[in-house]
DNA sequence: CCGATCGGTCAACGCTTGTTGGCCTACGCT
DNA sequence: AGCGTAGGCCAACAAGCGTTGACCGATCGG
């Protein structure tokens, strides 16, 4: 294990500040020396502890989506689960905000949004439909849907999609996403 | 009428270009001049146009969805048409995947898609939904499902979205969106 | 045929950006 | 106590940005 630096307050902050900025205002406007402000430091410590900008948004997008393992519950409930599970994990912090709003203007962004739920949502899809082939275009479905919603909601803030309570939403969206996961190929 | 101008060539290639790069770019990294480079004019010129950036990005990204009126058809069919539709819009010109990516990251481009969304997919939704005054959350719902298969086709670029046949895409999500316009409320 | 207007270029402005290197301070080990 | 090193600030850089205003040639109506 690595002992701890004197420095880690410092980087967290720089971390905190970068993730609201990125999530806030997208990869162009979100600046160095905005962001070093924030954190109450100079704009040549995030160079330092993070190497360049690029670096730095590497840090501050790492995310673990941490999805259920939906083998273990009832299989008709796994829509709602899954949309839970992400209205939660968008709420919780800005790091998914953030992710959305750089990948659809930095390719690096968008390259990371590509790894995480390939990586991560690919599995879990894995588990639970009929045919293990069809596994990632499935994936790719279930994941539009719940992309579309962040970005009605949180991103472009549409006013329906804003007024929607949470139960709503969850209502409308897990029949889609339990089909796109289940459902016979149409 | 307004009658023609010389320079009208010139406006339009500058539109033109405009629209290629904020649809590459997003709003901050398509400068103006480079715009002008691929207009093949001077910058100067864009601001004698349109006035400053956002008064070009305004020009830009006008558009008229020309949604068909689905009242005419068998309800059985308007997911579908929807669906085909759209796809048809966004794989025309890249009005639309511009809008989207500065929508993400630029207040007045999100202010311009609610606009578009709201005045133009809103009096779809009315004529064919259940209960007036749920039309509005109705919209709202099949824009997520849109606007999400968009941005994973054709922003973020997820490989099992890209790969999908046009012809899957739309029997995986006419019936979604059919279900959004006209089931009862669940 | 001449003058006004239009289409266009050029050079510059003030500002912000990411990034760099030098310098100072204060902690922590021996 | 003393020294090395880590943490931090400051000033500056080159480049790129949106935007401006002066200037020039062609076009065209009277």
């Amino acid at each position: 294990m690595t002992t701890a630096r004197r420095s880690d307050t410092t980087r967290a902050a720089i971390l905190e500040a970068a993730r609201e900025r990125f999530a806030a205002d997208g990869y162009e406007r979100a600046t160095i020396r905005a962001i070093a402000r924030d954190a109450g430091i100079d704009p040549s410590m995030v160079m330092r502890y993070y190497g360049n900008k690029e670096g730095l948004f590497a840090a501050a997008s790492e995310i673990d989506l941490a999805l259920p393992t939906l083998g273990a519950l009832p299989s008709k409930h796994i829509g709602a689960v899954l949309v839970n599970h992400f209205l939660d994990r968008w709420e919780r912090d800005d790091v998914l905000t953030g992710l959305l709003r750089v990948g659809v203007t930095n390719e690096a962004g968008a390259a990371r949004m590509q790894a995480i739920f390939g990586a991560q949502l690919g599995p879990v899809t894995l588990g639970v439909c009929p045919r293990p082939e069809e596994a990632p275009a499935r994936a790719a479905l279930v994941a539009s849907q719940i992309l579309g919603m962040a970005l009605a909601r949180y991103v472009l803030r549409l006013p329906p999609a804003v007024e929607m309570s949470r139960d709503e939403v969850v209502a409308w969206l897990a029949p889609t996403v339990q089909r796109y996961l289940t459902a016979e190929t149409p």
